[in-house]
DNA sequence: AAATAAATTTAGACAAGCCTAAAAATATTT
DNA sequence: AAATATTTTTAGGCTTGTCTAAATTTATTT
């Protein structure tokens, strides 16, 4: 069994080191976890006698088969009490997340199956991002953050990477919201903006704003 | 905000205590949290800096108002985790405890509400013991073990004290549930046994079975 | 390629929470 | 009331997970 540090590493490592699962720095994970360096240094040769992450002094780490796992659960965890917030408890889309961190540790594997039945076996967590499996299997069709689309592409938002009041309150006023329908029709090659059209009307928005919109097709 | 060693303590010294809330034993606690008395000295002299319990050396310990006001809040929380588990979570009676154990730790104020009002402010949780509400107050009518009832009285099971599989598995047999309609016919004064009807069926139970059912009239 | 800067690791320290063994205080016997 | 037993506390030590400061390695400049 992992202790609530050894958790927090291993889904900071899985969350930087994206899909192709890269060896992420000591540095970053320290900024991640919002700790010292060398504190980091520390917990990874932790998780390296555990098998957890492989590591190489001064070349990053990297998730074993095991540590890949073990994040997995968490993040599904973390994303289905996400749902049972927002949707039983009424919680609003910005107060889940600190809660979800919380509970996501609470070890008992008939608890999360019972509540993946409860729920309904959700895809898709409020952000839009997507819930894997129990078998940690995530759902075939990913979201994705808009600016990845190429020009022509249409899909449906499904959620967002950042929860920062002022950036929610600028998508409202885009008339952006869950389940908007949108197209990109011109990618802007200089600023990295697009030309945009959200539920049929034409607009256009920032790389910034892009990037942290997501999308299903 | 307290840790989480610190709250098992004020929740063991709450639970040894009892309703006149007299000073409990360095040992007793020590057995209760299975851990040994000087660690418990250690930690109650930190309770003691913090005043959430009133302390002297040899004496004993016992609650602050504000060491009680956690204690009760934290009993509050597991014990509305009870009730999830069991009636939306289809969890088992003797299987909630544990997992209780870990979410009553969680910390959120707006969790909590949300979670009684989504179970709709339930007064008892899968034991039968009573769920004090937000201002810390336990509803007026108690449940008590069977043994404390005099001979004719009737009452309903709402819960158990024990949650060993031995003795729930023993209750099965006798057909006890939550629920059952029990009347004491008459107390055995040589063994404190007791002559019962049980859904309206005559049976015998040892008095250590009976300070383990809770009854309520 | 040498010098400088940045990233990473090592060394040593600290708090929390636990332990064992020994000392001190309290309770119980005789 | 003295002797013995029990309970509780103290002293010192260990592990986990953190930190700062210094040393080392790698990356970037000049």
């Amino acid at each position: 069994m992992n202790t609530l540090a050894e958790e927090n590493y291993l889904k900071a490592i899985f969350k930087l080191s994206g899909k192709q699962k890269e060896a992420v720095s000591t540095n970053a994970i320290a900024e991640e976890l919002e700790t010292k360096a060398s504190s980091v240094t520390d917990m990874i040769k932790k998780l390296t006698e555990k098998k957890l992450v492989n590591y190489q002094k001064y070349q990053g780490t990297s998730l074993t088969k095991k540590g890949h796992e073990i994040a997995v659960h968490i993040v599904r965890k973390h994303r289905l009490w996400e749902v049972f917030l927002l949707k039983k408890l009424k919680f609003q889309w910005d107060e889940v997340h600190d809660v979800a961190e919380q509970l996501e540790h609470i070890k008992s594997p008939k608890l999360v199956e019972h509540l993946d039945t409860f729920l309904c076996f959700p895809q898709y967590d409020p952000h839009g991002d997507p819930i894997p499996n129990k078998n940690g299997e995530f759902p075939k069709s990913f979201s994705a953050p808009l600016i990845d689309f190429a020009a022509g592409s249409k899909g449906k938002v499904v959620g967002v990477s950042q929860d920062n009041p002022a950036f929610l309150q600028y998508l409202d006023k885009l008339e952006i919201q869950l389940g908007s329908k949108i197209q990109v029709i011109e990618k802007i090659e200089f600023d990295q903006s697009l030309e945009v059209k959200i539920n049929g009307k034409a607009t256009h928005i920032s790389s910034e704003v892009a990037k942290n919109i997501l999308i299903k097709q």
